[in-house]
This record gives C-alpha cells, structure tokens and sequence, in this order.
DNA sequence: TTGAAAGCGGTACCAG
DNA sequence: CTGGTACCGCTTTCAA
C-alpha cells in the first residue's frame, strides 16, 4: 500500500524539473530536453515503475479515455452480455477503457449512475438493454456523446444514434428457412407484446409466406410468452392429440428457450425432430441452443457486433473520426444470422 | 455540453468564497459561516444544479468511494450475475459505487484492468468469477483493500478474504432431499474436474449417503459436464433399455442444464417426472429450473448474498468497521438453499 | 465569520 | 534547452 512514484519523484531522481518529465514521456523530448536527460528521466521512471495518475490526468485534460457503459440487467440476467463484450473489444483497441453500472432494471436509478459517471468524466456515454426495447433516454447523456445499443430512444424526435438487430429480416430468413425445407404448415410461437422484437418477428415471418406466396394461418401464430414452459404449453395446445395431417410440420420459436419447452413437449408425444417436426430457434443462446439434443437450428442475435458498432459510432463521435456531421444517420441495423443445426429438416411427406 | 457548474460559480452566485461553500455543503457550516450565508450558498447550489465535481474530490481526498470489480466472465456469460448484483446493492447502501471491468477469462488482462482501476483511486477491489475457481490473484490487488468471490486465492498463504457458496452442505442436503424422499438408488452426474465445485457435490453426495447409511454404487457417479446434451447422454446410459427395477430411481444433477437434458431423455423414454423418475438439479438457474416442465427441484446458489457478504467484507475493511483485525479469517461460506418444485417426488414402490 | 493560500499530480506555456 | 508557474476543482488550514 505505499505511495505510487509521481513525476515529481521521477524529476528529483533524474535531476530535472517535473516539466522535463512530462514532456519526455510524453514523446515531446526531442528538441526540448537533452539527449541525456531524457535517457535518465525515461531510466528513472523506470525504476520507479511510474505511471502518470489517471485522475489527475483527467482533471487536468477534461478527458479521461473511460467510456461509461449503462446496462439495464445486461450485467445480472443472463442474457446479451455479449454486447458489451463487443464494445469492450473495439473501446481498448482504441486505447480507451470501459467501465459498467447496471441498474437492474431500476430506471430511477438512471440519471444518478449517469450523474456519477459524467463527475468521473466519462468521454462518452453507452446505454445497453437485454433485448430490444424503447427507452426514455435520461437527460444527462446529452452532455456528451452517447449512443445506444440494442435499445432506442422512444421520443418522436430521437437524438441519440442507436444500434440494433434487424428483427424483420431475421423472422423472414428463419421463415423462409422453414419454407425452403418445404414446410407449408409452420406454426409460430411469438413471444409477448411486452418486446417490440416480438411483432418484427412475425412481420418477417408474414413477409416471408407472402414472399413465397404462401398463404398463412392466423390462428397459427401464438403470443406465447418466453420461458420454457410457454413453449411446452404452446406445443401442447398444437400438438397433443392432433392427427399428423393436421398439426403443423414445423413450430418457429421467438427464442431458444420456447424451443425447449416446445421440443420437450414433442419428446413427450413420440414425435422425432426434426423428421416429424421442425423445431426452429430465436438467439442463438450459448450453451442452450448448441448443446440442446438434437441442437437447436436458430436466428443468432448479432450481440457482438451490436456492442462493436455502436462503439465504434461513439468513438467516432468522441474522437471526431465520423465522416459525416453528428446525427446524419440515427440508426444502424445489424442483421441476423442463421444457424442451421439438427432441429429443422425436410417437411415430413404426407 | 454546457460546462458543469464549480464550487466557484456558486461562490460568485452566493458573493462568498470557495471555501466557505465547500464548508456549507459538507455540513460543516454551523459555527463557521453566517446563517444567512448559509442561505445564499445553498440555494445559489440548487439553482446551478451543483455537484462537487468527483475526479478533483478523488485527486484532493486520495480516496474516491469507487470500488472497482473485476469480472472473470461474469458480464459477458449467462451466469452468476448476481454475484454483481448483491454487492452492488451493499455498495450503494454504504454510500459506494462500483464500476466493472471484464477481462472475458483472458487473465493476460487482470494486471492491466486493475492498474486502471488503481489508477483512478479505486477504495477497494473485488474479484469475482462464473463458477467457484481458485485464482492467481493479481498483485495489484494486494495495493488496496481487496475481496474475492466466488473463487479463493490458489496460493498456500491466501493473502485475501474470500467468499463462496458451501458446496459441500449443498451436495449433502441435495441428496438428502432425495433420500428422505424414500429413493435408495440415486444416480449423480457430477459435472467435471475442472471445477472444484464438482468433487464437493460429490463428496455431499458421498456424506448423505453415509449419513443415511445408505449404500453407494460408484458406478452410479459420472463426471459427465455441464451441458444439455451430456445430461442428455448421461441419462440414456443410465436409462435406455434398463428395466424399472435396475434403474435408479432418481438423479442429482450438478446443474440445472444437465437436468435439462435429462428430462429431455426421461421424456424421450416415456419415463414420467417425477412419477417413475426423480430429478433433481443444482443451480436454480432463473427461468430455467423456475420454468421447465415439470419445474425443477433445484439446490439454489447464494449468489446474491455472496456478494453481498463480499462486498460487506471488503467495505468494513475499507472504512476501519471490521470488528477484529483484518485477516482474521481468511474464507466465508455461504449456504446453499434447496428449492423444492415438481421434478423430484416419493421413490416409485417396486 | 471570512477569504487567501497551499496542495493533490499532472500538463503546457513562457520567460530565461 | 530548461525550470518556473498557472491551472484543472476541491478541501483544509490559517491569518485577518
């Protein structure tokens, strides 16, 4: 716990002023310092293993090279930490660093974490949610730059720039996945209201039949909820007792965990998947979808990337690096991505 | 962007000094500045919305109620986010922040994290893991007032206190739970040696058995992994093509995802749960055990209140509070709590 | 009761 | 080429 070396101490060691120091370090030696007195500045600084105090650099410079990150539960849920991997990724190639508060779903809690970030002199601003939604964006992130991911300001006159997934076109591949496969009877358990992922979803999944020009069943397409058991009730209902000409040859789930529940239900029936049922996933989720027996064919949300973009759009903004003014674009859509597995196959014939 | 307000503004806003500002807002007022001074300086702070700014209260003070955690993979994967989420919590009611950094399992990039956190005048540090591991603790975090949870320093003289679930206990109860139950034939996929949380579920397993002076078949114990599809497999072996009377009648499960499997396979058997077949998993992993069908009968990590007790550890020891001297003990166990739902019910009479 | 000044650890300007 | 000095925003001591 003893004191770090300060350019003070580097500059007595090395017999020079602390001005001398900081130049040297700083790569500004040449043609200000003597040749020698900067091998002994750089030798001390060496042996005192100094480096400069962040504080009093950010004091100083009204920079801080810290990005601040607001996660809504990113951090305790266990879902889409992956994009704040991704903006880590881009932030330290970029020398910056980043540091995270989550406010567990709390909103109240938004402008003091805000507040408590922008004292500390965070350069820029990232608010990151689980799974597609509208925020009402606290105030204090317009006072530097700021961006969101996997969320969007719920305003009619959006300021920030925004990064998220493409969720229409990622429910029309995975349809079109399905109907590829021959499918003509593809059920579709949709998640809930309370995500506005869910009704892109199955905007994309009604693009693709009219696309293929395949007419579609309302009474098909279930806002079934999330969980595992949504999805085992759901199958249920579409399934249990209901001769094989008429159930559905393929049930598209809006994730991975309704595709559980649904392929425990077909378990409990005696049907095979995929050759009497297609099951199809939403997510991609790690250690779910690609260890589910057999493994889940899903819609891979761009988590990584989302996180990479939308810090690479903030940087950008920071450094001053963005071709066009600020604000030119305000959203960036990434697409998803299918990953085929076991769970879909050809249509069974009949 | 509009500059926040100083000490200074308000100062010239109320017509008196810095310090006699900084004395009002600290409470330090009484006795030293006039009433009416009092007055002005507070609501000349109100009206300029004035915080103190906190990188010149770290620079001035040395200390920066910040405490710094660092996360293995804690914010990128599925689990034990929790951990976060408790400590956050004593955090704030202590009137700290934390701010977290994850390194994504790349040790390479401890040393670097913490000299950042160091570098803005972190109070304290917390080291935090997905799974309990042992650790080489970084040496910087020897430079500050320091907690580990969820893992334990891997060197024969810890240096830090550390907090983790008693997995022992846990392992034990769990099998209890199956053995008050009347099941005598309990079979355990146990995970794998990669984690030291395994061998103690086992050895629980092994106790209750002895306790119960019940008999334990080795071969019922496999390491089987973590996932699905080994569960999966597991309960195949265990299960497929094996006559009601020479299959066990239960099985303990080392996470809920490998009880996953195994009602997947159970299901695929027309084995019913938990009629013919008690399950029992390990975890309570949210919407996952809370929601599978039947719901699953699960050993609950005390994540939140690891964290908890790790963060209360590290803040006692920080601001001189811990009754004995520090060091006094090296290691907290925390409990593990059994949920009972559905999936494990009286062993089948045969 | 008040204000001036020092200092936390740097950087940058400017005179010498 | 060098060292002195002001300043970032705040707290604290000390003299008036």
């Amino acid at each position: 716990m003893n004191r770090k070396a300060t350019a003070l101490d580097v500059a007595k060691r090395a017999g020079v002023s602390r001005s001398a120091v900081s130049l040297v370090l700083n790569g500004r030696g040449d043609g200000n310092v003597a040749k020698e007195s900067q091998d002994r500045i750089r030798a001390a600084a060496l042996e005192l293993n100094y480096s400069p105090n962040a504080i009093a650099l950010s004091l100083r410079n009204q920079r801080s090279r810290v990005i601040g990150i607001l996660s809504d539960e990113v951090v305790v849920s266990p879902f889409d930490g992956n994009i704040i991997g991704g903006a880590d990724d881009i932030a330290r190639s970029r020398g910056f660093v980043t540091v995270v508060m989550d406010t567990e779903r709390d909103t109240a809690r938004d402008a003091s974490a805000i507040e408590t970030l922008l004292d500390r002199q965070v350069d820029g601003l990232m608010y990151v949610t689980v799974g597609l939604k509208p925020i009402e964006v606290p105030q204090g992130m317009l006072r530097v730059p700021s961006v969101l991911a996997n969320c969007y300001d719920a305003h009619p006159e959006p300021q920030l720039h925004h990064v998220i997934p493409d969720e229409l076109t990622g429910g029309r591949e995975a349809t079109e996945h399905l109907l590829q496969l021959g499918h003509r009877d593809i059920a579709l358990l949709a998640g809930s209201e309370d995500s506005p992922a869910a009704p892109l979803r199955v905007q994309g999944y009604r693009d693709a039949h009219a696309a293929a020009n395949v007419p579609l069943r309302s009474d098909r397409i279930f806002m079934a909820g999330w969980d595992i058991d949504a999805g085992y009730r759901g199958a249920m209902k579409l399934l249990d007792g209901v001769s094989a000409a008429e159930r559905p040859t393929a049930i598209m789930c809006a994730n991975d965990r309704l595709a559980v529940g649904v392929t425990l239900a077909a378990a409990r029936l005696g049907l095979r998947v995929p050759e009497d049922l297609s099951i199809m996933g939403y997510d991609d989720e790690t250690r779910i979808a690609d260890t589910m027996v057999p493994a889940l064919t899903s819609m891979a949300l761009p988590l990584r990337e989302i996180g990479r973009a939308a810090m690479t759009k903030l940087l950008d903004a920071i450094e001053g690096t963005d071709t066009a003014g600020k604000g030119t674009t305000v959203e960036t859509m990434v697409p998803c991505r299918l990953v085929t597995r076991d769970s879909t196959g050809p249509a069974p014939t009949r």
